[in-house]
DNA sequence: ATAATGACGTCGG
DNA sequence: TCCGACGCCATTA
């Protein structure tokens, strides 16, 4: 067959950086985040903005309030939703009225945490 | 092949 | 603290 697909389906093949941070996304603790660029610097690929085009597509499907920007801003439009999930996994909250996350205690690094 | 896009990051004011 | 401009690079048209 050619590749006379206009949709690809979810599940099915994704483009191979995509692949890498859905991935990596999926391994994000509960309570934690990553920044965007947090991700493209683990997977030593692309950048930011790069993460950012493969969440607006792909994001639906793993835990895409566990990826947010440096400034620790809370996603536009997803304002509320992704401020229930962290209420719920306990993610640092910071700001007047937890607004904001508080990187400096949720960020992660990527790597496993030691177990107590 | 080139141009445009984007759930970003950093820096200067 | 907030705002604007520029750079970044995989993917898409």
């Amino acid at each position: 067959m050619t590749d006379n697909r206009a949709d690809e389906q979810p599940g099915g093949e994704l483009p191979p950086f995509a692949e890498l941070v859905l991935d990596l996304v999926d391994r994000i603790p509960p309570g934690r985040v990553m920044t965007y660029g947090d991700v493209a610097e683990f997977l030593e690929q692309g950048g930011p903005r790069q993460v950012g085009r493969v969440m607006a597509l792909y994001g639906g499907a793993v835990s895409w309030w566990r990826v947010v920007r440096a400034d620790g801003a809370l996603l536009p439009g997803h304002e509320e939703r992704a401020l229930a999930e962290y209420r719920v996994e306990g993610t640092p909250l910071r700001g007047r009225g937890e607004q904001r996350l508080d990187l400096r205690a949720a960020r992660w690094d990527g790597l496993p945490e030691p177990l107590s």
